[in-house]
DNA sequence: ATCAAAAGAATGAATGTTCATTCCTGTCGT
DNA sequence: ACGACAGGAATGAACATTCATTCTTTTGAT
C-alpha cells in the first residue's frame, strides 16, 4: 500500500528529525537544545529518535556530514570541463556565496561544529576527502600557471574564508552585497590567486 | 605580614578564576566544562567562584570582554599619530596576526563565544564601543583618499577575517607562514582596499 | 603590643533541576 | 498472532547553584 511517493511524502522519520535538529541546533546552539525539544518539534517520541540515531552525537555529526556534503555539491554546481580556470574558481566563489546566503540555518549550523568537540577524527576525515576536487582544481590551475605558486591553503583563505565572511554580514543586514560589490569581491579574490 | 607583592603573586583569585577559565573553555568548549572542573583547576572551591561572578554566563561573557579589550589593545600597538592610512592598515594586520598567533587559546575561545547563545545584547553592545578607533582610522583614510569608497564593513573583512583565516591556518599546522608569504598577504588585503 | 570580637572570605556537601538514554507498552500492517 | 515501529514515562548521571559552617584577616580597646 505504500508507494514510494508516499513514503517519501509523509514518512521518513529520520529525515524530519534531521531537518528539525538542524533547524533548533542552527538557532539556539548545540547545549541548550535537548533531545527532548528537537523530539517534541519533530513530532516523535523521544525514544524515537534512537532507532534512527545511536546517540546525540552521532545525530549531529550525521547531519554535519549530510549538509557539507550538500553545500560541496552546490559549490561545484554549473562547472564545466572546458571552463578556464578562471571561470571555475569565479563560479565557485559565487556558487559558496549563493549558497550560505540561502541557506543561514546551514552556514550557522556547520560554523558552530567547526569549532566544538564534535569535531571527531572519523569527521574530519571525511570532510578531507570531500574537498579532493578542490584540490584537483587547484593543482591543474597551478600547472598551467593559473594560479600563483601560493600553497592551497592560503589560496582557500580566498574562496572560502573570505566569501564566508561577506555572507555573514550580508545575513546579519550589516552590509548589502550589491552585483557590484559582489563582482569587485570576486575580482579582489581572483587578483589574489591568478598566475603572473 | 603580607606586603602587596606578595599578594598579587599568589592572591587574586579572581584572576586565576578567569584565566582557568580560559584555558579549559578553549579546550574542552562551552558546554563540556563544570563549574566544579573550573573550581578544581583553579585550586578553588566551587562556591569560591560565585564571590566573585554572578553565574557561568557572566564569568564566561565577563572573560570575553576582557580578552576582546586585550586584543583590541594589541592591534592598536605601536600606532603612530603620524602614520600614513597604509602604515596603519599594515602595522593593525600584522599586529593582529601576531596577537592570534601568539595567543591561541584567547582566540579559540572568543572564537566560541562568537557563534554562542552567549552573545547577549549588552556584550554586542560593549564591543561595539571598543571597535571604535578603527571606524575613526577608516573614516579619515576614506576622506582623505587613501582608501576606496567601499562600506567599512568590505573592508573589514580584509584585515579581520582574513587575518583570522591565516592565523588559524597557522596555528593547526596547515601553512607556515613565512615573512614573504605575510608580506603578499599584506599586500593583497592593502591592494584590496586602498583608494585608486 | 596584645587579644577578643567582628568582618570578610572560602569551603564543600547538599539541593534541585535538567538532560540523554533506556525500557516497558501499545499499535498497526500483514 | 507476529514483528517492526513508535510512544513516552522512568531512570540515573551530570551539573549549576546555594548555604551553613569554618577559617582568616582586620579592628580597636586596653
Amino acid at each position: 500500500m505504500t508507494t514510494s511517493i508516499e513514503q517519501d511524502k509523509v514518512t521518513d522519520k529520520r529525515t524530519v528529525i534531521l531537518q528539525t535538529t538542524l533547524q533548533l541546533l542552527s538557532e539556539r546552539g548545540f547545549h541548550n537544545t535537548p533531545m527532548s525539544l528537537i523530539a517534541e518539534e519533530a513530532g516523535v517520541a523521544a525514544g524515537t529518535i534512537y532507532r534512527y540515531f545511536d546517540n546525540k552525537e552521532t545525530l549531529i555529526n550525521e547531519l554535519f556530514l549530510d549538509l557539507k556534503r550538500e553545500m560541496l555539491q552546490h559549490a561545484m554546481a554549473r562547472i564545466e570541463p572546458g571552463d578556464t580556470t578562471e571561470e571555475q574558481f569565479r563560479k565557485v566563489w559565487r556558487n559558496f556565496f549563493h549558497y550560505y546566503v540561502t541557506h543561514e540555518d546551514e552556514m550557522r549550523f556547520v560554523e558552530q561544529h567547526h569549532n566544538s568537540p564534535f569535531q571527531s577524527g572519523d569527521v574530519l576525515a571525511a570532510v578531507e576527502e570531500m574537498y579532493a576536487p578542490f584540490a584537483n582544481m587547484f593543482a591543474v590551475g597551478v600547472a598551467d600557471g593559473s594560479f600563483r605558486e601560493l600553497p592551497m591553503e592560503m589560496t582557500s583563505v580566498y574562496i572560502y574564508d573570505v566569501v564566508l565572511a561577506f555572507a555573514k554580514r550580508q545575513l546579519s543586514g550589516k552590509l548589502k552585497m550589491t552585483d557590484e560589490l559582489l563582482e569587485e569581491a570576486v575580482q579582489i579574490s581572483w587578483d589574489a590567486v591568478k598566475g603572473t
